[in-house]
DNA sequence: CTTATCGTTCCACTATGTGGAACAGGATAT
DNA sequence: ATATCCTGTTCCACATAGTGGAACGATAAG
């Protein structure tokens, strides 16, 4: 692990700016210049570049700076690349209305996944939007252990070791041999399920798509999806009952996608 | 108009790496180089910058560079700041099921319009995060037209300075005088038309929103909202009718939005 | 009125990014 | 099999481009 610098000084600091302002908001220059660890007229002239860019824009009166929407615009771009959304959201579509609960696209992204798309369940008024792009490691969700599943020993060993295994509740699983086990229940059913192991209060089932996007991804390991339920309306009983639901939706995908190629 | 310089000479560079990367997907590096103008070397650098950060990744084999969903991320943590789409999209969603046709809504920035949500119809199976982010200017949108029927005429006058007046179809307005006349129109109706002037085929109605979420803005000039329709299914019957709905959407929501103040 | 705080500008210094050149690995052509 | 062309990658001397201290102006707070 040798701790590589950043090939350009200024890069770290100008997307720390942009990070620090996507997470807090509108923002004063003090504040990012503090955060950063950077003089104040460093600071003035990096928000200055990003904002000549129109990344960043200036409230006339208070003078605090603030994202645009040109980074959303970017994202948009990349979205609309990923062509398996649209293939794949009209059969999420009907997971969600056969269960009534919220459904998770998935996509692998190095030792993590990243969610590409989500299905609300129509009680629930958040929008679709919400975490979209947000990341998770793959040990203690559904979709990570459903994946993981498809792997050689050796790669989910490796995948183990790139990730900082955490205690996010009582439930998580913290031991790589414990872990393994969990992943011969999942080839034994076909699908994968999260018990709290992530977010106490919501338990999840999910299952691995067959289908590859790039020669270079082993198939299985590239995409996932899952459904997550409050642990109120997920007994035993109910998990057989959904399960079934992921599974057939997991082969109707992968017919569809198989057949369109 | 002075041609200042960015203050950061590889800022320009990074992002236009970025910007490449998002609009053409999956690039070589001397494609890359190429269409910055800079050495290949040069470029090698501010990718690896980019891909340190996380934001670029290499394909193993082909040596290629793609975008990673961290952008995405960024996105999303803009988006999840702007609580103002949450408390309207569910008036929009009824004005989608009242009309079937597909709903925009939009905010100002500077001298143009960004789309910041969509309800599509249900016939169109596209996803929603399609056209988020993207601009487009005051002067041929009926969202744009609907806000600058709520401005100054002086404050109409600079912002059809600041935009490049183009001829996209037939229909698009390109004379001030004749902008002015239409925004008589849309301040005696209420609501605001765009007729093919931006996109053959295609229909709009829009209305501004009375409502502000930063006291800087002058209400009225900051949100509005749109019904796109293909002309096959709007003539002057339907746009009679069609208007009635944003109308009665446009004070709902206002109404909405100032009882929770 | 005084004091504190924030954003902005200036400028001398040198750390930092630059790009030519040389290298390494594949793919294709000969 | 060998040569020729592409890639992407590393190295390094040079000077350009970014740095941050200090001083300024404007606004808000005491």
């Amino acid at each position: 692990m040798t701790e590589d610098k950043n090939p350009i000084q200024v890069a770290g600091r100008l997307f720390g700016a942009l990070e620090y302002l996507a997470e807090h908001g509108e923002s004063g220059l003090m504040e990012i210049s503090e955060h950063l660890g950077l003089n104040k007229s460093t600071t003035h002239r990096i928000v200055s570049s990003l904002q000549y860019m129109g990344y960043v824009r200036q409230s006339r009166e208070s003078g605090r700076y603030e994202l645009t929407f040109r980074i959303v615009d970017l994202s948009s771009q990349v979205m609309n690349r990923m062509d398996i959304i649209g293939i794949v959201r009209p059969f999420l579509r009907k997971l969600m209305e056969q269960t009534g609960e919220t459904v998770h696209f998935v996509k692998r992204e190095g030792a993590e996944i990243v969610y590409i798309d989500k299905v609300e369940a129509y009680q629930n008024s958040i929008r679709m939007v919400s975490h979209i792009g947000s990341r998770m490691p793959f040990y203690r969700s559904a979709v990570g252990k459903a994946m993981a599943a498809n792997m050689t020993e050796q790669e989910v060993r490796d995948l183990w070791e790139a990730s900082e295994i955490i205690r996010v509740t009582p439930s998580t699983i913290v031991d790589y041999e414990e872990f393994c086990r969990a992943l011969g229940q999942v080839r034994a059913n076909g699908y994968a399920l999260d018990n709290e192991e992530n977010e106490t209060g919501v338990r999840c089932i999910g299952a691995s798509l067959m289908i590859s996007s790039d020669a270079s991804e082993k198939p299985g390991t590239e995409y996932a999806f899952s459904i997550s339920v409050p642990i109120s309306r997920m007994d035993e009983e109910r998990v057989r009952e959904l399960s079934g639901y992921v599974l057939a939706t997991k082969t109707a995908v992968e017919e569809a996608f198989h057949s369109s190629r």
